[in-house]
DNA sequence: GTCTATACGGCGATAGAC
DNA sequence: GTCTATCGCCGTATAGAC
């Protein structure tokens, strides 16, 4: 298989593993395992375990910025602020498609004791600002509420909340609250990618 | 040293660290170093490792909910719900000075791989959402914009953006756009928590 | 491009003394 | 209540063959 191929594999296979379990809780050999190779061999490609992670955390921000942009493009040329806002938005659920992207940018937020983790990731959350700023055209008023309702969501998915919707009242009524009218839809979309 | 006190040094400790490094990413000998005893002695005092950070973030949730109901305590009996929540919130970014509180709790909704921390990081998060809604009387529909900027203050902690606000333009930027009026205020917190 | 074998360090936990 | 010594496992990384 060429290279690039098994590179792209790697890094899907490690997104989603980092994503659920952390920089350190996750293991080469796991990542190997999952992408069907040898351990050593996700070494010898990344150089260090640390590279991958750094290069799986660059790969999930393009992917999510691509995201965006696509829908941005999608949107009629009038749409205002609030409709930019909401379709990122929305496209940022969907997103949950793309298993263990938001879990994974959770774990790099929280993984700056690395010092190299830690520069890649503020960079990274700056790099989302600055998206939403000058590319969604997104007024400072409105970051704080749209970055708020993100991470929630990215931490109802790690701590895997949907799964409790039918079995816990508070866990319904805080999914409801958190999401409103939008409730089922994300928690469906939650469960299908858990 | 009598164990009680000994136990709420470790835990005081192991607080700090955990939220720094993460479960997995802490050893309990860097532990046992902060506490000023021996790694063997951290463990026999809490059977394992998994078990003494259940026990901190068990321990970081009271001080959140004790703080809170001191704060709702102190305030004149006819505050509405703004004025609850605006107090509350306050004080959660008070608790800055209660090192690695907020970034404990952070650490522990991404560290839902191990099943038993899953467990008690969803239930943790149930029983902030129970405070809200039974104790401050917050309405669902503010609960999303409280736990929001609540998140997104322990985000800017866990990448110790605050740290960026002179030197770089586009961080201070993100951090008046995500807290308004109050930024100077909380930079000046977390720094000092820092 | 990919593997097997393996060195090496580190970590959680146990044993047992004082 | 607290320590020292130590075991055994596991994880990253390297060497080197095919």
């Amino acid at each position: 298989m060429p290279a690039a191929e098994r590179r792209a594999m790697i890094l899907d296979a490690a997104r989603d593993l980092f994503g659920r379990q952390g920089y350190h809780g996750t293991t080469t050999d796991q990542i190997a395992k999952a992408a069907g190779i040898s351990q050593p061999y996700v070494v010898r490609m990344f150089g260090a375990k640390e590279t991958l992670f750094l290069e799986v955390l660059d790969a999930t921000l393009a992917t999510l910025v691509d995201a965006w942009r696509g829908t941005l493009d999608g949107l009629p040329s009038g749409a205002d602020e609030h409709e930019r806002a909401r379709a990122i938005g929305e496209q940022f659920v969907d997103l949950a498609a793309t298993r263990g992207l938001h879990t994974m940018l959770l774990q790099a937020f929280v993984s700056g004791a690395e010092p190299a983790i830690g520069r890649a990731a503020r960079e990274g959350f700056l790099g989302i600002y600055r998206f939403l700023r000058d590319e969604a055209g997104i007024p400072d008023e409105q970051v704080q509420g749209f970055l708020g309702s993100g991470m929630i969501f990215s931490v109802m998915l790690a701590i895997d909340m949907p799964a409790r919707f039918d079995d816990d009242e508070d866990a319904a009524a805080l999914l409801r609250a958190t999401f409103g009218e939008k409730c089922m839809q994300v928690v469906a979309l939650a469960r299908a990618a858990a």
